[in-house]
DNA sequence: ATAGGTTGTCGAAGCGCTTCGACAGCGAGT
DNA sequence: ACTCGCTGTCGAAGCGCTTCGACAACCTAT
């Protein structure tokens, strides 16, 4: 293994000028800068990381904690996971892999030690445990989702609330008035995840301005919990034209169930999903949706914190704006005949 | 911050005495122990991990390289990863993630900084340009695949030759005679993915040997590409009776395309899948099916690197025996009529 | 009673780096 | 000619921990 040291040696300078040449942190002659340059490619040399840690007290890794479930879409998890390492790196930074397992105690774990300078949380939930703690220390956090009360704390998320109006204000304008939404599994609701319920608050008040008529029911995903499902809903409002969908595995499912039961999409009923634009294109039905930034996010989640350990800017809410795109799935609701 | 030499002093002892109570080392009178064990907890005390990596040369950090790509079905990555996060965390490690956009790179960062003890990639070609450099560190590694040679390396995966067997196995005893195989996008095959072709193996060899025609095309997920895949199959194979899958995107269009030709599903044709048990019960009919066992290969490759990082153990390919569940998609082969 | 072995604790060295204060050398201003 | 202020470099201290050798205290076997 290759030290700063030996650098020094072979180079022919101190071992701070090395450090120097390294972090820009002092004035170093072209000459210098180069020469150590040329030994550190010579001898291959990678500064070790704990000794690194040790003296600066920064570990330069960003931890990252995602949720174990699986009742929430797993590739927008990923996407916003792959996003944040792929951000963190042009950043300098490295990102360790939390799960939400151990809850409080990793928050703990990774601030006390200082394993890592900062973190990353997701899947938060509107009262969330780990608040409390994140409030307390001052190891900058950004928190992906929002939860109830995002006093001081930085927050980034789609606008679930101005996404629900969105999809609300499309079916209005193409002359529906009977929405139906089709929400996330139950226990989403139960465990006062912020995004599903600030999606229904959004729905709702929008669908009351415009005096539409909206009816919600959770589900679960796969083809017999829709099929139930709808079954319900056109029951108790056979009048339904239009679909609002937050929740993947039911996408699908509500297509071939329309399908079957001849109702045909977009002429007699219409579909908007709120779900990853490679969800929509791949459907049987190209849908009209609101697509879930998930690359955004997780850049963004980033950019706020590593401003916060660079020390410019505080405590934020970036609330993303919504992009509704038309697809195949939505038209004019059917003239009566 | 509390040190090791403030825990030391509140117990009255030196601070090695501490530092062996924390690792055990060293045999430590029960007193003593719980004295100093009393002074952690009232201090909060949290061993810096920066030092420790330093003076130990140990970071007590396992490396996880997961793909950027998402033509391969993702859900499984984040199965994987979560496993690996999980078990690691059981074992006293905490998880780095690194994508694969580095590729070689990111190998001698993490290795050369020693920010971890120890490696675990996914997605491994079958010639794979991170090889060599696997072979000639010293720090311990583990793939999630298999590439063409694996001498000198731990790998962990499903056995896909005995699932693509399995399944031809399974057509054969219910009497079909005529299998296609809807594969992977042609990306896959091109960049030689290892599990992809030693499937297409496992499946050409057991056709051949119990005399099935096996016809197999590539298939880019979603209903329009299924839909030219399947037309141009049954053009040129129009007494197909079995199906076997092995991409997820495209297990739905099938199901769809079929129901839409008529053909039942599994009186008229059956269909195996090789996917997630998710995929197979959600699915429009319950798909008799070969798992994936995310899970149980992230969980093996956590421990394959423990125990070479704990010096037993040495390099060794474990291939996990698939597992098919009979489910709503296959029957015997229908009757001439 | 004595040598030999255990057990439990301590002190000190050192892991590889960052960072602070010191200072030599030099050009500019008077 | 002398001082002042740069710029570029160095030496040394120290970050918090692990680990090695030393050794006191005790126990056991002769």
């Amino acid at each position: 293994m290759v030290t700063l040291a030996e650098v020094a040696q072979h180079a022919g300078v101190s071992a701070s000028t090395v450090s120097y040449v390294l972090s820009g942190k002092r004035s170093i002659s072209t000459t210098t800068r180069q020469r150590v340059e040329q030994s550190i490619r010579e001898l291959g040399y990678h500064p070790n990381a704990g000794a690194r840690a040790l003296a600066s007290s920064r570990s330069n890794i960003i931890a990252l904690m995602i949720p174990l479930r699986t009742d929430i879409y797993v590739p927008v998890m990923m996407e916003i996971a792959i996003a944040v390492a792929t951000t963190a790196r042009t950043h300098g930074y490295d990102v360790l892999l939390l799960t939400g397992e151990e809850g409080s105690d990793a928050v703990r774990r990774v601030t006390g030690s200082g394993l890592a300078d900062a973190m990353i949380l997701m899947d938060v939930e509107l009262d969330d445990e780990r608040l409390p703690l994140l409030r307390s220390t001052d190891q900058p956090s950004v928190l992906i989702g929002l939860p109830a009360d995002t006093s001081g704390l930085t927050c980034v998320d789609l606008d679930f609330g101005a996404t629900g109006a969105l999809c609300v204000e499309h079916l209005a304008t193409l002359g529906h008035r009977d929405i139906a939404v089709i929400g996330e599994a139950p226990a989403v609701y139960e465990r006062h995840t912020g995004f599903a319920e600030r999606t229904l608050d959004g729905l709702r008040r929008r669908a009351r301005e415009l005096g539409l008529r909206l009816l919600h029911r959770p589900c679960e995903g796969g083809y017999d919990a829709m099929a139930v499902t709808l079954a319900r809903i056109l029951d108790e409002r056979p009048g339904t034209t239009g679909f609002v969908v937050q929740n993947e595995s039911a996408v699908e499912p509500l297509l071939a169930l329309l399908r079957q039961q001849g109702r045909a999409v977009p002429e007699d009923v219409s579909v908007v999903a709120i779900c990853p634009d490679q969800v929509a294109v791949q459907a049987s039905v190209r849908l009209t949706s609101v697509a879930i930034p998930a690359q955004e996010m997780g850049r963004h989640a980033v950019e706020r914190l590593v401003a916060k350990l660079e020390g410019h800017g505080g405590d934020e809410v970036v609330l993303i704006a919504p992009e509704l795109t038309v697809r195949a799935s939505t038209g004019p609701v059917p003239v009566a005949s």
